[in-house]
DNA sequence: CAATAGATCATCT
DNA sequence: GATGATCTATTGC
C-alpha cells in the first residue's frame, strides 16, 4: 500500500527524515531508503526551485507526492519526491537505498557494481538500479508505477543528520538524513 | 588507498 | 557560454 498524499504534504525536512526506512519500488526492483536530503525551497539557494518557477522546476511547485527527476551533470538522472503545499516549492532527494527485491535485475543494470551494497548507494546509481529515468518526471507516487510504502522496522536503527553534500550554496545546513543500522 | 580528471548536456545567464 | 543535488577510471603515493 502506497503512502497517502498527506505523508508528502509536509515540510521537506520532515518528509526527508520520515522517508528513512520506507521502501521505494519500481517494477520488480525495490529497496529500503537509507539516505535522503531535503531541498525546502524558499531561502535555500541550493534548491533548484530557488531560481523560481521555470519549465524545469514546475513539478517542484506542484502537488506533493509526485516525482521530480532531473538530469545531473549531463549524465545521471536523480530522483526526488515533491513535498509541501501545492504552489509552494519543496522536495526531497533520495540519495541511497538498500536493495530488497530484484537483485538480479539490478546487477544487470549496474555492471560496474562489485556487490549488492554498491547497486544503489548514490543518487545516480539508485535511478539506474531501479530503472527510473526523466520519463518519470511528474509521475504520481500515490498511483505508480513508482511507489513508496512502509518497510519493516529494523532493530536498533538510528537516524543521523549531517550537512548536504555535493553542493556549494547553503552547504552548512543540516538537511541530510541517514539511516544507520 | 587517496586524489583527480573526464564524461556529457539541459537549463539558465 | 558557464554551470552542476555525480560516477567511474586512472594516476600517484
Amino acid at each position: 500500500m502506497s503512502l497517502p498524499r498527506r505523508f508528502y504534504s509536509r515540510p521537506a525536512e520532515d518528509v526527508a527524515r520520515d522517508l528513512l526506512g520506507k521502501v521505494l519500488s519500481h517494477g520488480k526492483t525495490a529497496g529500503t531508503i537509507v539516505e535522503t536530503e531535503a531541498y525546502p525551497g524558499g531561502d535555500d539557494l541550493a534548491s533548484h526551485s530557488a531560481a523560481g518557477l521555470t519549465e524545469r522546476t514546475r513539478v517542484i511547485f506542484g502537488q506533493a507526492g509526485h516525482a521530480y527527476v532531473y538530469l545531473c551533470y549531463g549524465i545521471h538522472d536523480c530522483f526526488n519526491v515533491v513535498t509541501g503545499r501545492e504552489g509552494e516549492p519543496g522536495c526531497v532527494l533520495i540519495r541511497a537505498i538498500d536493495p530488497l527485491a530484484g537483485i538480479g535485475l539490478m546487477q544487470k543494470r549496474r555492471p560496474n557494481a562489485r556487490n549488492a551494497s554498491e547497486f544503489a548507494n548514490g543518487p545516480g546509481k539508485l535511478t539506474r538500479a531501479l530503472g527510473i529515468t526523466r520519463a518519470h518526471n511528474g509521475a504520481d507516487l500515490v498511483r505508480g508505477p513508482i511507489t513508496i510504502h512502509e518497510g519493516k522496522t529494523k532493530r536498533d536503527s538510528r537516524i543521523e543528520v549531517t550537512p548536504r553534500i555535493g553542493i556549494t550554496k547553503c552547504a552548512d545546513r543540516p538537511l541530510r538524513f541517514l539511516l544507520r543500522y
